[in-house]
DNA sequence: AATGAATGAGGGTTCATTCAT
DNA sequence: AATGAATGAACCCTCATTCAT
């Protein structure tokens, strides 16, 4: 699903034609935003997502009206195509832990980590749009985890909140270091085996969840 | 060992006295920025930093000549910490495993998150303080890692960059959603279960790290 | 007299035909201007005129080479009109003050106050047809203000520039109150009153116009 | 009353001290703003204003947050004076209506037009200092009209809000032309003039305010 | 001829940093 | 030493005007 047809079916607006050079810039725009953001995160100047896109100032406000509105463009794209992405993976894999590998890498890829936060607890917030999406994601998702849990392949004590900001957080990029997705890959690797069952643990190896659950709490007391 | 003590021994240097009340006002200056950074990020205004240290904004340029200058003592502070807790953690922990659990949960006790990114590749870049404490957390983390390795409770693909980069991940606030300890205590623990051995796969569940990797693989190139 | 015929006898001109789509742009153009220009002053946004004048905003700049123009073009419009009010109630009215006040009110339904200053000390300083229609007017107002002096219904030492200048101030919309004809109405009879002899001080009443001259004359220093 | 004084006791409030500098500079400000508002309108940049005043434009923006905030000030200026030259003139003008002279004269001095339409109806709706003494002027001449009503010396369908408005209206200054004083204090005579009685009608003359009512009520409907 | 889109210049406002008390 | 105040540079956004369909 692309994001304009996420927006709505264009038969069902007034807009007589969304002419193809404005439609052009505004795609590099979003494109140019997405960049910047995994760049130099969701604060960086607007002027330079403009210089990027090779448009001038104004354009950029001409399509979107404040910094808000770009952002949740830019989450618009990505969401829907983390979304596809999700609803593919669980179509055209079998095993649903492997379907949530290839989801999670997918959506790295998809420099998901630009708009981490944005897509947690409901996402776009103010965004029905992106809601639409964040739900598609969840969905897909929660319905993966639950076969997953059912067939004995995750931990039962993981919730989607877990999986989502988890790789939100290990795919952002880190201020000041280059980005590099291959980090964000192996990282989140790791952190899929950590939810595998049977617990690392109970494979007899010392010091397992219970031990740590203790200082855990601890901590967040 | 404070902060003081790793910029350098005070007897070598002229300043005759530090008034006591001005080492109180720098103490609460680095103790205000940090939890600023932790709540609004590194760009938050240093205005912003001197009300909550409840002290006039020229005191601040006073202590600290420019943003750079008070970011490395933050990140002095928070790694003198981790560093300690470090070396206490080796010290008194038997088990390597859960020493290196201890250590990273307590690094993220001492806000670790809010200078991610900082500390890695060498930490302060800039700042020769900053490197002899990332050297202290090196140097301790990558015995204790040996040590697990060795004992063959990790993997053995598993370097210290890894770890590191993950707990600044993992630890690091999400613009937009209040800062939640909590989740990243939970998620650090998946991710050290994920870094145990044996691996998840050789307990028997399908979709092993080799079979991510060769996703992975493509997702590089 | 319309504001066409004020400009140029279309025959002189090469423009074969005006097409009556235009001109009907062109006059809804200048109408939606007048309005805009009189709730939100002269600086308004050109935008919000051709939004008004339901037109694209290009349009506008094919009739209208930038504000200056369109500005003249409303003043043009507003002249017109007024000189036209102005001649037909010099013919029409037998009495010259009658005359004067049938004039100054029919000037304020013409929204002159959009416009003031523009009018003033010849007019448009940069359109000879709007001199032209300026004379028109004050060639009338002359006329109707000398026979009213010598029929002894006006005082002496009022003069034309009076007459423009307060008109146009009276009638001008207040920044941030709905405009109000009425207010414009009643303190124009109020100062029309004021222009009129036997002068009320002559009527008995304290404190004439001698009394306020001193006053003035120490303003003024 | 000063504004200082109008706003609060100093002693009152909690600010150690006033800094001699920042509140020259404060003033300077204000009158600046003063003078460029009479100029230009009250939407000239605030750059100019802070170049009058011979500061930086940061300089402005801690004074007064925002355009509005510097309005208010300027407003709160003027209408001190202005009150207070209300409230002198009723107490040292024994003649009602020569004290409606001098009052409406001397606010022109004052530049009352600047602020035109912010002194009506409540004045400074959003401040509760200006409200005081546009509430200080309204009492004043609320008493001066009465007394003057009383007197027969002017006609007793005026009321206070077509005095202040006209004043306004008729000391504002011309855009594109420059200010001149002389016209306001002109053609203020003249309205005041216009508000005594005997009305001219009566003295004789043809054409009295009856007359015009009639159209009057015509261009209302 | 008409229009939506593009754009550069300019104004409002914030903030890191410097100055003067 | 500590502070309130001052400042210029940078960013956001608007708008008059030009361009391309």
């Amino acid at each position: 699903m692309t994001p304009e047809e996420a927006v709505t079916t264009r038969a069902s607006r007034r807009s007589p034609r969304p002419r193809a050079d404005a439609a052009r810039n505004r795609d590099r725009i979003v494109a140019a935003a997405r960049d910047v953001f995994v760049e130099h995160g969701t604060e960086a100047p607007l002027d330079e997502i403009a210089k990027r896109a090779g448009i001038g100032n104004a354009t950029l406000y001409r399509h979107f009206a404040d910094r808000r509105s770009l952002l949740r463009a830019v989450v618009l794209l990505i969401m829907c195509r983390v979304a596809d992405h999700a609803e593919r993976a669980a179509a055209e894999t079998v095993d649903s832990l492997t379907a949530l590998r290839r989801f999670v890498h997918d959506a790295v890829d998809e420099r998901v980590g630009a708009v981490c936060g944005l897509l947690i607890d409901g996402g776009g917030q103010d965004s029905a749009e992106v809601a639409v999406q964040c739900r598609r994601v969840e969905a897909t998702c929660e319905t993966l985890m639950d076969r997953a849990r059912h067939a004995g392949q995750i931990r039962a004590d993981i919730g989607l909140r877990d999986l989502v900001i988890s790789m939100s957080q290990l795919a952002r990029p880190l201020p000041g270091i280059e980005y590099r997705d291959a980090d964000a890959h192996r990282h989140l690797d790791l952190l899929l085996d950590g939810l595998r069952v049977p617990a690392p643990a109970a494979c007899g190896a010392p010091g397992g969840a219970e031990e740590r659950s203790v200082t855990y709490t601890e901590h967040a007391a």
